[in-house]
DNA sequence: TTATATTGGTTAAACCTTTAACCAGAGGGT
DNA sequence: ACCCTCTGGTTAAAGGTTTAACCAATATAA
């Protein structure tokens, strides 16, 4: 794939020098009407197209925009549709400004500063960044425009973006608590609690439900934390947990991919959603209004966010010294039909 | 972000010449054990990385892959779950080659051949072309290595992966066949039938399930032939079809995606899966084992084809001669719930 | 002895752009 | 006449790397 034609070869062909031809591909410098159109016409004919390598390296730029996601095991990215959304919503304004997205799988420390380095990315979006890992110190040693998403970090310099988790989660449970439901166990991911700061997303939805629990008068009961993993697997396996627990009248899963593994783990023991347990889910997956019953859950807009990052990211690129602001995009209970009045009537 | 530590700073830390370090970054050239020793401690300890658009502008490649995916809008990424699995799977491969995936959304031709010469990109994943609409030559006339998914070209030079979708479309068919369904419905993309070459994926699904008609000796009925959007809403408003085929005991939906909303249509109008419709997927998507009743679909793993794909690539960039070949996936019929036998019992 | 490899390096050109510095000529003001 | 500015360019350096060509010294072979 050698570069066919280069700015040499217009030149040559209209008769000017490089530099020229460089201005009025950049549309730079000083170049008179009649030169200029003849100097498009040659580009026209020959086919000429800029070799973006050169011109980064002698620019210092790539325009290049780093992804950084989280992995399981090194190189290898979580499986995740939620990264999709994130990945085109950020791509489709990239690409409008001429810039593009490429993955950064966060491994090792070093490995992934020296990719930033190597390809001189210009920005990176990363997702899921906690004050309590030391990770968010990694990214601020090479100093490139960076926007946190879904983060949480407390340094007001920085660029963030995310939902408003809390409010998604205080809205969930006060509706279940609207509903008359009094013992409300929380899905949550598959972590210690005492390191759910690290997990700053899932922490701001635990606060929510903590704080509508809060105003109802009603005591929060660690008992009721379901520990298991963010997955549609880890949502069936707490329908077991439910079969041990008949008081609990009301789940609040932290993700819609589990909400779905718990229905259907519920239904497999015979019971019946919403009458006997009412559910709630968050994130608004492209199929969790198709359920059956339609899912109760928090809408986000994840391809949004992806976009609003990059938006945050250019102005960041333009003017460096722009006040770096916090997004924080709204989230919405979308009530279905997983959810519906506690009854008295145990499931024994 | 300028490079700080170059080339240049090495060699005189070292006091070799630049070619000398170049070399022993490569692993090229002649230099003794001493000299590397004495280099390699001068790169670790100014901490110096190799500038990657430097490099590649001199060596003619950019060790990027572009993923050529279908746009709707153009500069618009479909929203189909199905390209992160794929992109997982070849960055995986590709960053174990010291290769990184870039997307390329395919608008306009002139575009995107532009957009490949400009970055150099060194190699291409193009997804679900068919030789009937000419794009095929579009990526012929840019000769870099190019690996065709669900693609079905004709041309025997060409490196193309799939799985088998024909026989998926023949095993789901025919496993309706077997329960003792005669009037199978297929549920099939939001296109005419006159176009379906165009769709080389959706084409072979339907190849095999005429083939087990055939072989059945049942009559083809284009009429039976639901022509609606690949997607949750697309398939929700099947049931309104079935609504109208009362004899129609079974459905073959091409993707799960849209089998999830026929799902969801059906017993919104009140009738039993499979008990009165019985029916199967394609994909199997991360949750379909998880609807209930547990959707029977044909499996096919995405993240491997996307995997395969690179692994056909790095050949062909190696041994340009290399016997370019067809790799086809296997695909594996999951009975699960929603299929059982065809009953006397209409739903009238 | 002389011709010839081999070892361990160095020099310099090349990859294609961008851009600062320079320059010739024209026009205008005093 | 002089100085100054403006227009429309050109020249050349620089960006960081790879690599072919070269070279001095030592070892090997005839």
């Amino acid at each position: 794939m050698k570069h066919d034609v280069i700015l040499h070869d217009v030149a040559k062909a209209a008769n000017v020098s490089i530099a020229t031809v460089s201005n009025v591909v950049n549309g730079k410098g000083r170049v008179s009407k009649t030169t200029m159109k003849r100097v498009q016409q040659a580009i026209e004919q020959l086919g000429y197209a800029p070799n973006l390598l050169a011109r980064h390296l002698k620019t210092n730029q790539s325009r290049l925009i780093g992804l950084v996601v989280q992995t399981t095991k090194p190189g290898r990215i979580q499986d995740n549709p939620f990264y999709w959304d994130l990945l085109a919503g950020a791509e489709e304004i990239a690409r409008d400004h001429g810039f593009h997205m490429i993955l950064v799988s966060m491994g090792m420390p070093e490995e992934t500063l020296d990719f930033v380095k190597q390809r001189q990315l210009d920005g990176l979006l990363v997702v899921g960044i906690t004050d309590h890992r030391g990770e968010d110190a990694l990214f601020r040693t090479l100093d490139i425009p960076c926007v946190y998403i879904d983060s949480y970090l407390n340094d007001p310099r920085l660029c963030q973006v995310c939902v408003d988790d809390q409010y998604g989660g205080y809205a969930a449970t006060k509706h279940l608590l609207a509903l008359g439901h009094r013992r409300i166990a929380l899905l949550i991911g598959d972590i210690p609690m005492d390191q759910l700061r690290r997990y700053a997303v899932l922490q701001q939805r635990w606060r929510g439900y903590r704080k509508a629990l809060d105003e109802a008068g009603l005591p929060y009961d660690p008992g009721l934390m379901i520990r298991l993993p963010t997955s549609v697997q880890g949502g069936y396996h707490a329908a077991a947990w439910l079969a041990n627990h008949n008081d609990v009248s009301a789940i609040f899963s932290m993700s819609d991919i589990a909400a779905l593994g718990l229905m259907k783990g519920i239904k497999d023991m015979g019971w019946r959603v919403p009458e006997q347990v009412s559910l709630v889910g968050f994130d608004n997956l492209f199929m969790s209004g198709y359920t059956l019953p339609a899912l109760t859950t928090v809408s986000q807009n994840i391809v949004q966010k992806g976009r609003v990052a990059v938006k945050l990211l250019m102005e960041l690129m333009d003017n460096k010294c722009s006040t770096s602001r916090k997004v924080v995009l709204p989230v919405e209970l979308l009530v279905r039909d997983t959810t519906t009045k506690a009854h008295l009537t145990d499931r024994q």
